[in-house]
DNA sequence: AGCACGCCGACT
DNA sequence: GTCGGCGTGCTC
C-alpha cells in the first residue's frame, strides 16, 4: 500500500455495490439525505466519507444507507473517492439523526457539527525520513560518513542534521547526490505514559470513585456526582478516567467554559502525567484537524472541551463525564442546531453505551428530578476534603445601608462591605468582589435630554468600556466611541454612566483601597486559559489582594488566602420571567461562597440584596439548600414547567417589527388544539431586537409525558413564512423573558 | 451553505 | 451601452 492511501475496512456488512443507490447526508442544512448512484471504482458502506457532486462544487459527505428512491434514477450523480478516515459508526449516525429529530433542525446541520473540520477529511502529508543507501561511486567525505553512520533508521532531514553533527545543506546535498533515500516514517505513536498510582482518597471519595469506576465497560449508565466544593469531585471521576484508560476506551470530559479550565488542566496533567487533548471553536485549523484525526483515529486518549466536542467521532468511547453540569453554557442558543450539550451528552452515551458522569456542587433541578425518579444514579460527597470550614453567608440589606454618594462619585459597596474589606485586608487576607456585568457602565444616558444610549441593532443598552473608550452591545458586537455630545440634542458633556460595571467597581475600590493591589477579571478582559492561569498564579502567590470579577471568577478554584466574597449585586436574575432564574442566582451564590475561605482560614461571603426576604436570599443566608430546592420544585411543578413538563419556543424574526408580528399572528392563529397542549404567545422576547432582526415568541407547553416534536412539525409544515421571515424552534428553551 | 440566475443603479 | 448590487431558489 502506498504511504498516505491508507484505507479503513468497512465493518458494516450492509455494502452498496457499484452501480445500486445509495443516500449520502452532506453538512448542509438541507431537509435530507441526497441520493447518489454508486461509483465504479468500490462499494460503499454506512458511515464512510465519501466525496460527491453537487452543483458545480464536490464535497465531502457520510453514506447514510440506501438510497430513498425519491429522485428518479435518471437524474443520479455517481459518487467519487472515499476519504481517508475511519467511517461514522453506527452510534454517531444514530446520535446525528436523534439530535436532529430532537432539535428539529435539518440532519445534515447536525453533521456538520460532526465534521468539524473539513481539512481533517484529507489524510495528512505522510512524514518523511531520509534512510542510509549505498550507490556506488558517492564520494564520502567526513561529514557523509557522519550523515550515512546517523542515518540507519529513517529520521526526519533537520534530526538528521542534528544528530550527525552537519548542517541541513551537507543532508540535502548527500540526498541528493542519492546516498539518502526518502522513507515514510512510522507513525508516532501518542506518548501516553502510564498513570502514576492515583492520591489518596478520603473514604468518602474513594468509595465514590469505585461506584463510578465500576460502571467503565458496563454499558450505559448516568450518574450524578454531587459534591460542595473542595470536597474532590474532580479527583474523584478523574480515578473513573483512570478505570477507561486501563480499559483502552476513550474519554470526553465536556466543560462548560474551556478558557476557564487552565487550574484543571494542570490537575489533570499532575495526575495522569500528560496532558489531555483540548477541543473549541477557537482552536486553529491545524490543531482542529490534528485532534479531530486523533480522536476518530483513537489516539486522543482524553479530549477536555466545550458544547462541541460532544459530536467528535471517538473510536473508542468509553466514558463521558459532564463537568459543572448545572451551568447554562451548555445550552447552545444561536447558531444552526439549538442543543443542550449535557443532555445530548447523555443521548450520546446511550448510543455509544458508556457510562455518563454528571458533575456539579449544584445540580439542576432537571438533574434532580432525573435521580429523584430512578432514572439517574447519584454519588454523593458530603465531607470537605481537608476539613476545611464552610465560609458564613450575611446579607446586607441595601434599603438599610444604602451605598449613596463619595467624594469620588456614586458609590456601590455599603458600608458593611467596607468594613469587611477594610478588616480582611487589615488582617493580611484576599478579597474578592463579584459583579456580573462587563464594562464601566451598563447604561448612558444624557442629562440634559434623558436620552439613552441603544444598540442600533438589537434592544439592548450600549455598555461603555473606559478601557478603549467604546461604547459596545453585548449582544451583536457593535461598538463605537463614546461620542463627546449627545447624539439626540447635541449638548456638550451632558452624558452620565448609569450603574455599576466591574471597571467601575475597581475605580471605588481604588479610591477607597488605595493601598491594595487590585486585578478586573471579566470574559473580555481574560480570554484564554494562560490569562486566567496568570491571575489566579497571582492570587495564590499573594501579588493581589482584591480582584473584581464577572461570572469568569465564580468557579471552583483554590486560593488560600481568600477570606472574603463581596457579591455586589446579589439581585441579579431574581424577579424576571426567567424560568431559572432562581435557580441560577442560588447556584452562582453557592459557587461564589465556595471560593471563601477553602485553607485553615473560615471565609465569609456577604452580599448585597435589594430583598433580603425573599425565600432564596433566607434560605443562602441560613444555608438552607433544602428549602430553596423545596421551593423551586414546587413552583415548577404546580406550574407543569421543566422538568414536570416539556417546552419549545416558537421564534419569528423578520426585517420589520410589522413582517414579525403578522408572522406569529398567523402561527398563533393555527396552533395546535388538543387537550393537554398550551401555546403562550405571540410575545415580545427580552431581545425584540436583535442584530438588526425584530424578533416575536410562541411558547408551547405539554406534559413530560407527551412529545412536542410531531405537534410542532405538523403545526408549521403547512405555513410557508413570507420572503425574510424566518422561524426557528428552540426545544428546552432557556431563556424566554 | 455555495453558487447560480435575475432584474435595477453608476461607470469605462 | 455594460459591470455589479444582493434577493430568491436549487443542489441528488
Amino acid at each position: 500500500m502506498a504511504p498516505g492511501e491508507t484505507t479503513f475496512p468497512a465493518p458494516d456488512p450492509a455494502m452498496l455495490a457499484p452501480g445500486s443507490r445509495v443516500a449520502v447526508l452532506l453538512p448542509l442544512p438541507l431537509a435530507g439525505a441526497y441520493d447518489y448512484v454508486v461509483g465504479p471504482d468500490q462499494p460503499l458502506a454506512p458511515g464512510q466519507v465519501v466525496e460527491v457532486p453537487l452543483g458545480r462544487r464536490r464535497l465531502a459527505g457520510v453514506v447514510w444507507g440506501p438510497g430513498a428512491g425519491a429522485v428518479e434514477a435518471g437524474r443520479l450523480k455517481p459518487t467519487g473517492a472515499v476519504r481517508p478516515v475511519p467511517p461514522l459508526t453506527r452510534a454517531m449516525r444514530a446520535l446525528v439523526d436523534w439530535v436532529a429529530a430532537y432539535t428539529l433542525s435539518p440532519p445534515g446541520a447536525v453533521l456538520k457539527m460532526v465534521l468539524a473540520e473539513p481539512a481533517a477529511l484529507t489524510a495528512p502529508p505522510p512524514r518523511l525520513g531520509l534512510k542510509a543507501a549505498h550507490p556506488e561511486g558517492l564520494r564520502l567525505t567526513e561529514a557523509r560518513q557522519k550523515i550515512l553512520a546517523a542515518a540507519t533508521l529513517p529520521l526526519p532531514a533537520a534530526e538528521l542534521a542534528r544528530r550527525a553533527g552537519t548542517t541541513p545543506a551537507a543532508v540535502q546535498r548527500l540526498k541528493a547526490a542519492g546516498g539518502l533515500i526518502e522513507v515514510p516514517l512510522p507513525e508516532a505513536l501518542p506518548d501516553w505514559p502510564a498513570p502514576p498510582p492515583g492520591p489518596t482518597l478520603s473514604p468518602d471519595q474513594a468509595a465514590a470513585a469505585q461506584t463510578l469506576g465500576a460502571a467503565i465497560g458496563q454499558g450505559f449508565a448516568v450518574t450524578l456526582l454531587e459534591g460542595v466544593t473542595g470536597s474532590g469531585k474532580t479527583e474523584v471521576y478523574f480515578e473513573a478516567i483512570a478505570r477507561a484508560l486501563e480499559a483502552d476506551r476513550q474519554v470526553l470530559v465536556l466543560v462548560p467554559e474551556i478558557a476557564l479550565t487552565a487550574p484543571w488542566l494542570a490537575r489533570f496533567e499532575a495526575r495522569f502525567g500528560a496532558p489531555p487533548a483540548v477541543w473549541h471553536s477557537g482552536l486553529g485549523k491545524a490543531a482542529r484537524k490534528r485532534t479531530w484525526r486523533a480522536v476518530a483515529e483513537g489516539t486522543a486518549a482524553v479530549v477536555v472541551g466545550a458544547r462541541s466536542a460532544l459530536f467528535l467521532p471517538f473510536a473508542r468511547p468509553g466514558l463521558i463525564i459532564v463537568d459543572e453540569e448545572h451551568e447554562a453554557a451548555f445550552k447552545q442558543e444561536d447558531g444552526g442546531v439549538i442543543y443542550q450539550a449535557r443532555d445530548m451528552a447523555v443521548v450520546r452515551g446511550r448510543m455509544e453505551a458508556v457510562p455518563v458522569i454528571l458533575a456539579s456542587a449544584t445540580p439542576s433541578l432537571e438533574t434532580r428530578a432525573n435521580v429523584a425518579a430512578g432514572r439517574y444514579g447519584r454519588v454523593h460527597l458530603p465531607e470537605r476534603h481537608g476539613g476545611a470550614r464552610l465560609p458564613t453567608v450575611a446579607l446586607v440589606d441595601l434599603k438599610r445601608h444604602p451605598p449613596g454618594n463619595a467624594d469620588f462619585g456614586r458609590a456601590w459597596l455599603a458600608a458593611p462591605l467596607v468594613q469587611a474589606i477594610t478588616e480582611t485586608l487589615a488582617e493580611d487576607g484576599q478579597v474578592m468582589l463579584f459583579l456580573n456585568r462587563r464594562g464601566y457602565a451598563p447604561l448612558t444616558l444624557c442629562r440634559a435630554c434623558g436620552h439613552r444610549l441603544a444598540c442600533p441593532t438589537c434592544t439592548a443598552w450600549l455598555v461603555e468600556h473606559r478601557r478603549g473608550g467604546r461604547l459596545m452591545c453585548h449582544h451583536c458586537g457593535h461598538q463605537a466611541p463614546r461620542p463627546e455630545t449627545c447624539p439626540a440634542c447635541g449638548a456638550v458633556d451632558s452624558l452620565i454612566a448609569c450603574g455599576p460595571g466591574v471597571e467601575r467597581l475597581a475605580e471605588e475600590v481604588a479610591h477607597r483601597f488605595p493601598e491594595a493591589r487590585q486585578a478586573v477579571a471579566a470574559s473580555d478582559t481574560l480570554g484564554s486559559p494562560e490569562a486566567v492561569a496568570r491571575l489566579l498564579d497571582d492570587l495564590a502567590e499573594r501579588r493581589l489582594d482584591v480582584v473584581i470579577g464577572t461570572q469568569v471568577l465564580a468557579k471552583g478554584h483554590h486560593i488560600p488566602g481568600l477570606t472574603l466574597v463581596g457579591v455586589v449585586d446579589g439581585d441579579l436574575g431574581l424577579g424576571g420571567a426567567d424560568l431559572r432564574a432562581g435557580e441560577r442566582t442560588w447556584q452562582m451564590l453557592h459557587q461564589v461562597a465556595g471560593r471563601a475561605g477553602r485553607a485553615e482560614r473560615p471565609g465569609r461571603v456577604l452580599i448585597q440584596t435589594h430583598l433580603p426576604d425573599h425565600p432564596l436570599m433566607q434560605a443562602l443566608a441560613a444555608g438552607d439548600d433544602a428549602a430553596f430546592l423545596e421551593l423551586e420544585n414546587e413552583s415548577r411543578r404546580l406550574t407543569g414547567m421543566p422538568p414536570y413538563g416539556r417546552l419549545a419556543a416558537i421564534i419569528v424574526s423578520a426585517p420589520s417589527a410589522q413582517a414579525a408580528e403578522e408572522t406569529a399572528m398567523t402561527l398563533a392563529a393555527h396552533a395546535p388544539r388538543q387537550p393537554g397542549i398550551e401555546v403562550l404567545g405571540p410575545a415580545e422576547p427580552a431581545l425584540a431586537l436583535l442584530r438588526g432582526r425584530h424578533r416575536r415568541r410562541l411558547l408551547i407547553k405539554c406534559r413530560r409525558d407527551q412529545r412536542l416534536q410531531p405537534l410542532i412539525t405538523a403545526w408549521l409544515a403547512p405555513l410557508t413564512p413570507p420572503p425574510g421571515v424566518r422561524v426557528t424552534v428552540d426545544v428546552d428553551p432557556y431563556s424566554f423573558a
